[in-house]
DNA sequence: GGGGTTCCATACGCTAGCGTATGCTGTCAC
DNA sequence: GTGACAGCATACGCTAGCGTATGGAACCCC
């Protein structure tokens, strides 16, 4: 994990960076102890960086390819019909697997960070919007009809978002997100508008 | 929201934490800033309290009781049949409702406090446990047999948890969580360990 | 209306982190 | 082997926040 060599690149600062948000919040976010955790001083930084703004705008292009190009991108090449427990397995992985940028509390830091910086934010959104239309597609290939299939991925995506935040350190349990879909998919086919729907309020 | 008198009491800090929470996370809760937030100095600050970490623990023990005791040992007076939408509606209320300590975002933030301060990460692991406990008798209630209300109670609760983080301002709609539960009961009542669990409730 | 207590402002020294300026060191070109 | 430049350390002044020490205003009680 330390290189070996002194040199550091700006992509080790990026990295430090997430190991330093899941460890600390976005409070920890800062230069010297960071530099201090590398092994440098902010002499490197400064060199790599114009200013913490830069680094923390460079983490989030970043995550941002991370947690969505290179998962759903990958799943729309995927035929239809298999694509929606292949969705789960993958989307289940997205963060939980790659301890590049934090492993399985990676999302959840980045999700805090989001709370408190409108940038963040913007970006998490995004990203959420585009996994939650392909969360949907694939409720669609299940044969839900459109907003039944909205109403299952929005779900299923916050049940998902959840488990990540109480926080099995290993992951999400994919078995779990299993069940959901079934239940989901059974609830949600047929009687989109029946009377067990109807009467809550929050 | 400012009263009027000048002297400031401890509960007043305690809530003026919580605002700082909300609007700034965890890294917010500095006594120099909420001092100004508050008209006051720091000088007020140590004569309530003895140090930030006990500023801290009070805000915990506060929302401690408000996150559990004034809510689910309040439902267990009701009537067991009724008691499953109650539990809905009112677990969907915690905190969204109560502006006292941060309103619909009170109760991510402190979650995304637990994440890096294993105190409040103990009393948080409480209140889900207790939560979790309370809403996996709910299921029973309504039918389940005893491992599938659990799982039940667990894909419910993350869906909650996971739909306050994404953040409606408003809070957490009460149909979707409806929904939710229409289709856990629904795929969970008969075929526990299936593959597919085929159709919904009436 | 004066003495004791409660509550708070102010002042002080201290530390951590920021951002800049400057100079050192390794490495490659030729 | 000697420029030249990329990559970094070091030093410096600055600000924000911490914790303490001390004086003073407000309230209470009689």
């Amino acid at each position: 994990m330390v290189k070996v060599t002194q040199r550091l690149t700006r992509e080790d600062w990026i990295l430090a960076g997430f190991r330093a948000l899941v460890a600390g919040g976005a409070g920890a976010l800062r230069v010297e102890p960071v530099a201090r955790a590398l092994g440098a001083t902010k002499g490197s930084f400064y060199w790599h960086f114009s200013d913490p703004a830069d680094w923390r705008t460079a983490m989030l292009v970043y995550w941002k390819d991370a947690a969505f190009s290179r998962i759903v991108s990958g799943l729309n090449l995927l035929p239809k019909g298999e694509a929606r427990l292949q969705a789960l397995a993958l989307i289940a992985a997205t963060g939980a697997r790659d301890p590049s940028h934090g492993g399985a509390a990676g999302e959840p830091a980045l999700r805090d960070w989001a709370r408190y910086d409108p940038g963040v934010a913007d970006t998490l959104r995004w990203v959420d919007a585009e996994r939650l239309r392909f969360v949907a597609e694939c409720f669609r290939d299940a044969g839900l009809e459109r907003s039944a299939a909205g109403q299952a991925a929005r779900l299923f995506y916050a049940a998902y978002i959840g488990l990540q935040s109480m926080g099995a350190p290993a992951g999400v349990d994919g078995a779990d997100l299993a069940r959901l879909i079934d239940a989901l998919t059974g609830a949600l086919t047929g009687a989109l508008t029946g009377a067990g729907a109807g009467s809550a309020t929050a």
